[in-house]
Parts: structure tokens; C-alpha cells; sequence
DNA sequence: GTGAAAGCGCTAACAA
DNA sequence: TTGTTAGCGCTTTCAC
């Protein structure tokens, strides 16, 4: 019933636990002879090396954990679970192991020293972070930045992502340009509020008051939001959304007013997900490689662990404008 | 540097190691006062036991696996999200840690006698589940039955989320239903192709070859098949889609050929995702609770792992049907 | 209630 | 190239 260990294969194979180990872990350092005998032996009893006692005897893991850091979202939030896809997939190429938790679970369970890195994405607490570093794990952010601590981040380029949305909307004729924000993380929340702002500027078309608003991020609030903001004297021809799923709001807002999409309101997503293409019209939006940031998440984690000192504090990952009928 | 151990503790509070080791993890069998001792003198050294450590000399991990089996897709499918966020959010409550993986990551890396049970989601290959068997480790099916192994499946009840579908369309006066199946794993496939016929003859509408569509799962192929379908002679006044993304697709194929929906065409998607209140009109569609769904799993995890030789073979999860404007 | 000590299965000097 | 052996940090009898 117990699983064979490397004294079995050592005993059958007629040589020492340490060649064994050696097969296994260093191949070339042993004779291909000998090799081929261990495998066999190995073989005939379905032995595998344990990966426990492994750990225990390096003292390494070569475990890393990916924490979603936002308040009741989860692994079913798109836009996370674009960047788990990329940190998995690197992670499982790299034969690390990868487990997944929230911020929430994590803090309940006392489940350190097991992991060697975590990865942290979205709304990282500093307490969370501080609490990681002090047990020596190395921590890497994912589409945030926390000011007070000197560790890697990777986030998009939210300046450029809103300022390809907005030309695009002038290019199309559009001057009066409207911008409905979500209430998400304060890093997000603050950068693409900043960055509409100064987008417009540079595309001069100063934004006013009135052409802000403010919404929850489901897509009734949106709606509702998006219905004030059409229902306004001097209303938007275009409505530039913190995400798809505000977008969504907006046009279905713009059909309770019968509202012609793109003739009469042009509407810009943010992130690209896939409801995109199945929205009617199909929606214009900023494209955010997700899986690409988890990808160099990984590359940070990597440099971190192999002790570069100060891998590039900031990652800023390019986006484009993948525009479509809504605009 | 190096994390201090349970010998630091043990000096520092002058206690034996298997006090210390006690204290943490069997606390009633120590002395109150001789606990605090060792508390204390652990906080002070900033001591956490090290899972690596215990899982070696306890033989056991902890750890299991959730692994998606399909080709191509992964976390990043909701459906799949969904059973993992139960999954997790369970495994985490018990202490468990969970580790992420596709079938096809996998089996390129032997990282086996790591995880005492697995989780496979989707098309689970006879191979994999042998294979795990094989290493003494325990295996649950989500969404899934594979006919060869003595193993607990959990699935929803494809019968009944059919035919309350159906029904539905019936009740609000269709008659001329047609089903637009698209190509997923063989067992979802079958299962909701068999149901569907049946549920049809049930509802005393035999179906005919004709009000049937097949097409792949991005949503172009199902424009284009719902087109076909609409364009037949005697087209249908409804159609049942295989899952949401199907049910855009018609939605959008009614579009062009400017049906009022439901009044000329009444639409009915699967799974009940996210999508379904962001379409317009909001799409009815058969609600299954795939975080349920999960949590069974796990419960079926734990009677396995707890050395239950026969929990329940088959789980059958309830699913109903959420009615929008669609239909 | 507490302590002493023998493992758990592997790795990594060091020696040969 | 291969073997010997002392750990890695904790759990768990078995005594006391």
C-alpha cells in the first residue's frame, strides 16, 4: 500500500540512494548504464520520487501562489483569471506548482512556508504584503502598484489604452465625449479616472463636469448611470465605460432611448473580454493582454527567486484599441 | 535568515519539541500555561511550523488538485471557474490547499505524491484518471461520467434543465422548437442532444430532424447556423441553445434578419452566465449552480479521503430555469 | 501532561 | 562516477 521509496529502487537497482537520487534530479551525473538500471528498477516498482522529502531535503518547494485580492471577486472575474491563465501556464512550464487562493481565504489559514513566491493581483492590502515578505516569500503585484514597498509590479498602460479610445472617438467625429466610472480598485479607479482626463486635454477637448459619472459595477447601476448622464442637456455623443460590462450598461440604455449605436452615441468598452463580440452592436474596447501579465509576473517572480536584487520595479504592458461596431 | 524551527521554540520556552508540536497542532493536550509558554516564545521568534516538515513526517499533505479537462479552454471558461471557486472556497475552509492545473500541463510534469486527491473537471481522459489512480490518488468528476471507473461523478441534472426549458416554451405558446447543439465534450453533448429528444416527446412535440442545428462553440458558427436554421422552410418560433454564447449567436442571427424577439422568436441559452443580463433582450437560460457543483465535489472528496470505500457514484446537481425577455 | 528519540524520504557534502 | 552519511523540521509512539 505505502508508496515504494528510493531505498527500494536502491536495493533493486544494486546501487546507493544517492545515485538514485542523482538519476532523477542530475541525469547526466550518472552513468547511462547505471541510469538505465535505476529507471528500470524504478519502473517495476512505479516508484516516483516524493516530492515532500524533496522539499524537506532542499529546503524549497518550488510552490508559488496566485491571490486575487478583491473584495468578493474571484477566479470567475474575467479579467483575474486571464492573468492565472498566464501565470499557470509559465508556472506549470517552469515545473512549479501553482495553488490559488483570495485574499480573504488566505489570511485565515496560516499555510506559510510552503510557498516560495506569491502573486498578488489587484487590490493588494499592505498588511497582506507586509505579512508575506516577513516570512521571506517573495511577492510580486498584478495590475497594481503599492508605493510603500519595493517589489516588482505589472500593470497596463492605462494613460495609452484611454488615449487610443478617445482619438478614436474624435477621429470619428465625436466632440462631446463622456466618461462613465466604475468604482473599482482605487489604483485602477484613479488611473483611468486620471488618464481621461488628461487624454482629453490632450486631444482638446477639455472635459467638463457634467460629462462624468459615477456607477456601481454591475450593469443595472451602469445603466441606470448611463441614462442620467444621455438624459442631461447637452448630452454625450460617445460614452467612454471603466469596463465591457459598463459598456453593456450604456447601450442598453441607449436602446431604452432609441438611440441609434454608433450614429447617435458611440460607446468604448475597457479590457476586451469576451462579451465584446457577443453584445449587439459589437463593442469597441481597449484590449488588455491579461495573459501576457501574468506571463511577466511569472518572468519578476522568476528573477526574484533566482536572487536578482532588483528585478524592474515597473512592468507596463502595452494595450490597443480593438474597435469594433459600437463606435 | 533561515525561518526558525521548532528546536528554537522549544529551547526559547523550555519545553520538549513534542510539547511545541502538540501546542500547535493538538492544543488541548497541553497544559493552558505550558501553551502560552510556547506561544509566546513562538511569536517571539516569529515561528511558524513548516507544512513541509509536518506533511513529511505525517505522510500526508493536504493538498489536492483541481484539473481542467478540455481541450483548449481552461479557468478562463466561466462554467469551469465557477465549480473551481467552489472547489476552492471549500478546500480553503478545510485547510486544504488547492493547486490548479490542465489535464494537458499536467502530464508533462511527475509531480505526483504531492496531492492526495484530485478533481478533474470536463473531459476527463481514461488515461489521467488511471494514471492517478495508479499513485494512490483520489479522483471526483466534475461534469462529467466516465463509464470505466469507480469513481464519484458530479453533474447537473441535464434531464430536467431541458425539459423545463422546453416546457417553458411550450407554456408561452411555441410549438415549432428547434435545438441548436453545439460540439462539446462528448458526455455534455449526448447527454443534452438525448435530453432534448426526449424532453420534446414528453412535451408531446416530437422533433424533427429539420429544427435541428449543429455548430462549433464560438459564436460566429452559431450565427451562421441559427441563419440556416431561421431560413429553413417552416423555421422555428423557438430555439433552445446549447449554452449562452450559442444563444447570442441566435440572438444576433434574429437581429439580421430583424425578428422581434421573443414575439417572433423565442431564445433559450444554458448555464445561466454572467452574459445572459448583459444581452439584449436578457436571455432566459437554465441556471446551474456550478459553485455548488464544486463543493460537492469536494464533499465527495472529503468521504473519499476520510476512507469512505463507496460515497454516492452519481451526483446529480437540481438546475432551474431563470425566465428573461428572451422567451 | 510532558519528554526522549526514532523515523518520514530525499539531498548534498565529502570521501573513495 | 558512485557511495556514505548527516541532516531537513516535524510527528508520534512509548516512557515517565
Amino acid at each position: 500500500m505505502s508508496n515504494p521509496t528510493i531505498y527500494d529502487v536502491s536495493r533493486l537497482s544494486g546501487v546507493s540512494t544517492a545515485t538514485v537520487s542523482r538519476a532523477f534530479s542530475e541525469p547526466d551525473r550518472v552513468r547511462e548504464a547505471t541510469r538505465r538500471r535505476v529507471y528500470q528498477a524504478a519502473a517495476a516498482l512505479n516508484y516516483q520520487p516524493s516530492a515532500i522529502a524533496r522539499a524537506m531535503a532542499r529546503q524549497r518547494t518550488d510552490r508559488l501562489a496566485y491571490i486575487i485580492c478583491k473584495k468578493g471577486a474571484t477566479i470567475l472575474d474575467e479579467f483575474y483569471a486571464g492573468i492565472c491563465e498566464g501565470v499557470m501556464r509559465r508556472a506549470n512550464a517552469m515545473e512549479y506548482q501553482l495553488v490559488i487562493s483570495t485574499a480573504e481565504d488566505w489570511r485565515r489559514t496560516p499555510k506559510s512556508k510552503q510557498i516560495e513566491g506569491a502573486i498578488l493581483a489587484g487590490d493588494a492590502q499592505p498588511d497582506l504584503i507586509a505579512e508575506l515578505q516577513r516570512q521571506n516569500i517573495k511577492v510580486v503585484l498584478a495590475n497594481h502598484v503599492s508605493p510603500g514597498f519595493d517589489l516588482p509590479c505589472v500593470v497596463a498602460d492605462e494613460q495609452s489604452g484611454v488615449l487610443q479610445a478617445l482619438e478614436h472617438l474624435k477621429q470619428s467625429g465625436r466632440h462631446n465625449i463622456a466618461m462613465l466610472a466604475g468604482r473599482f480598485s482605487s489604483y485602477i479607479t484613479s488611473e483611468r479616472y486620471n488618464a481621461f482626463l488628461s487624454a482629453m486635454r490632450q486631444i482638446g477637448l477639455p472635459p467638463e463636469e457634467a460629462s462624468i459619472a459615477m456607477c456601481d459595477r454591475d450593469i443595472h447601476s451602469a445603466t441606470k448611470a448611463a441614462l442620467e448622464l444621455l438624459n442631461r442637456p447637452n448630452h454625450p455623443d460617445a460614452i467612454f465605460a471603466f469596463n465591457d460590462t459598463l459598456a453593456a450598461g450604456v447601450i442598453k440604455a441607449a436602446r431604452r432611448l432609441s438611440l441609434q449605436l454608433p450614429e447617435d452615441l458611440a460607446v468604448v468598452g475597457y479590457d476586451d473580454s469576451t462579451i465584446c463580440t457577443l453584445l449587439e452592436p459589437e463593442l469597441t474596447s481597449v484590449h488588455v493582454d491579461c495573459r501576457q501579465m501574468g506571463e511577466l509576473c511569472m518572468d519578476r517572480m522568476t528573477a526574484l527567486l533566482a536572487g536578482e536584487s532588483c528585478p524592474p520595479r515597473l512592468t507596463v504592458v502595452p494595450v490597443s484599441l480593438c474597435v469594433r461596431s459600437s463606435s
